[in-house]
DNA sequence: AGGTTCATGTAACCCGTTACATGATTTC
DNA sequence: GAAATCATGTAACGGGTTACATGAACCT
């Protein structure tokens, strides 16, 4: 059976937080942050249709008077297993150098499925391998970066601070689990 | 004709260079930061192949004594030219919201082919488009990120933070070209 | 009556992924 | 002589992009 695309993923944990219309969908593509999907219907009923037919999801359509009928889609037992089992592979070395947004994907809708401690582990093993992986890209530039021209150099400067903000921000968010898990258990 | 894929962007960057063989930049993409990009033959080859078909790259077999013949690709002077028509394209706020990673590729190689004041344009229009996406990143947070999980609250916090890094880098970028310039004139 | 939004689809095309395949040369 | 590296390909598959298509309800 094939495999579930990162666009699939997106929609399990959108149709997780609630039974949404392919329309719902695309509007969310469309309107929020989450508009680096891409929202043409071309992908998204396809993709429907493919997760229904993994089972992962499933769908009835909704009468509603004077309004349009709309089929709503809603997770299922197997979707909600198949978004967890997604979401609590270990990051590696690799998830960091080709698949950063599909990482802050499977964090994004965490909590909701899995709770602050799943959390907390993907936030702290990001860290590590950003921080096991930063130093080779120094290492890149210290080495070539002088026989580069300005454009070529500024750009691997780029990346370079592109990471370390992220692993700025892994570590503000490890702090930020460590203080909710603290509060809580005080409650 | 079919349009050029951003694997065949980078592989005319890179043969402009210098004429390399699909092994040669097999292994860029395989050691150096530029490693985003897949390594594998069935990438590669058929995109160098395309290339060709288009009359954007031209090959010669090197008989080298000894060694193993390869095939050494250079560009043509129309592939010079597409590259340069891709480079100068305005930045779009499209672009900024879908392609980061082009956009970054598309600056890469901008000071070998087009010199310094593309460049600075090409950065300085960067700029304004990031300053003018955040605040609507910012809207979204202060609107709807008190409703939000953790998670779904740092992920799009990571998001609003990735862009201010890009648009710091960027301001960082442009006074380093207009130094650049600037030095330039006095010689 | 006409334009916009709501709502859901299909189909051709392209290209990247994965896996398979081959053979020469160098190194140990 | 075996393993690693050099070097170049092919083929099946899947999914995203783009474009096309349809029709109901709402607004003016």
């Amino acid at each position: 059976m094939a495999e579930v695309s990162t666009l699939g993923y997106a929609l399990l944990g959108l149709v997780e937080q609630q039974p949404r219309s392919g329309y719902d969908l695309r509007k969310i593509f469309a309107n929020t942050p989450m508009i680096s999907f891409s929202d043409s219907p071309g992908s998204i009923y396809p993709a429907l249709q493919r997760l229904e037919k993994q089972g992962l999801i499933r769908s009835r359509v909704e009468e509603r008077n004077g309004l349009r009928r709309r089929r709503l889609f809603h997770l299922t037992a197997s979707g909600l297993a198949e978004l967890k089992r997604w979401q609590l592979q270990l990051v590696t070395r690799d998830d960091v150098i080709h698949r950063v947004d599909e990482l802050m994907l499977r964090f994004a809708f965490m909590d909701q499925s899995l709770g602050p401690h799943a959390s907390l582990r993907f936030v702290t093993g990001l860290e590590q391998q950003l921080a096991a992986y930063i130093p080779s890209l120094r290492e890149h530039r210290q080495k070539y970066g002088g026989d580069m021209p300005l454009s070529g150099r500024l750009a691997l400067e780029s990346g370079i601070q592109g990471y370390e903000g992220l692993l700025a921000w892994a570590r503000s968010a490890i702090k930020a689990y460590q203080n909710q898990i603290k509060v809580r258990r005080n409650i």
